[in-house]
DNA sequence: TAATATACCATATTATCCCATATAATCCCA
DNA sequence: TGGGATTATATGGGATAATATGGTATATTA
């Protein structure tokens, strides 16, 4: 299973290509689709993305499980809002306007790991994602450090 | 297997041509029959298609499978109404009037991804369709990023 | 023969490849 | 350990190939 960590700003050129952090590349080298898969975040300013191996899965247990008819609909609707971004030799992809759009990207590209799957940001809405994620965690009196830490660490 | 995904609005002329967007041609370049198998949606004003190899696999679970007698009516009907459209040099297929007219296409045809098969939508009746289940996603509280994957994902 | 479907060709647009260069990271040896 | 050499990575631009789409010609068949 890939594995997707740290923060990565790249720059995004005139016709949209941006480098994917060689880390990431790398966390992707064995799956069978050289590239990505990307689609509009539903809480958040920002792309979801991952390798295909977890869209495959996906894929497998919508024809192995019983969904309810309303779940059907939502996963049938995510897999129509992704999108398959492949690598360029250098291990670039280039970005749908449509996703440009949602996230609000316009030259920098921030891309951040969140273990199984990574988002991709315009800087300055994740910084602002962030100054209220700390101040609900206070608000809220959760401590960041304990909590989120899943057992056997 | 192959996997679809991402929406794609192509133009369908005046013999009714359509390109079938070229991601799908590439996710059933390795199956026998060149071309796509397209039957009326039961739920909804659309068009349901797949690979040859997807047919085959039901085909033989008729075989080998218990079903009832209203499962194996089904999906014989399901057969009966299927059309296998084969691609011509440039990857595209002609529409038969009764698929056109049952999904109430005019010109734009939109090519929906839904992992194991896609669907062919009036890209107006499919706009509809989305407010819709998003619609009844919220009354019945479904969160469409999180419930619908897999555990262990 | 008329009507229909299939193959063939032309072109505009878009996406992809390929190369050049700058920058950063790593290696290697004195 | 320092510092030059080498490699990997990121980024830009021009050339090339793929795709979508319209039209014409040829084959099929009713």
């Amino acid at each position: 299973m890939a594995l997707f960590l740290s923060t990565i700003i790249n720059r995004m050129d005139s016709k949209c290509r941006v480098s994917v952090p060689s880390t990431f590349r790398n966390s992707l080298k064995n799956q069978s689709f050289k590239g990505i898969i990307a689609f509009p975040s539903y809480n958040d300013r920002s792309i979801d993305a991952c390798g295909i191996q977890r869209m495959e899965n996906i894929s497998n247990s919508l024809d192995s499980e019983n969904y309810s008819r309303e779940e059907f609909d939502l996963i049938s609707m995510y897999f129509g809002e992704a999108e398959q971004l492949p690598f360029d030799k250098d291990g670039r992809v280039t970005l749908p306007k449509k996703l440009i759009n949602h996230a609000e990207i316009d030259k920098n590209v921030m891309f951040v790991g969140l273990g199984p799957t990574f988002q991709l940001w315009n800087p300055e809405s994740y910084e602002s994602k962030k100054i209220n994620m700390i101040k609900n965690a206070q608000e809220k009196k959760i401590n960041p450090r304990l909590r989120p830490i899943p057992k056997g660490m």
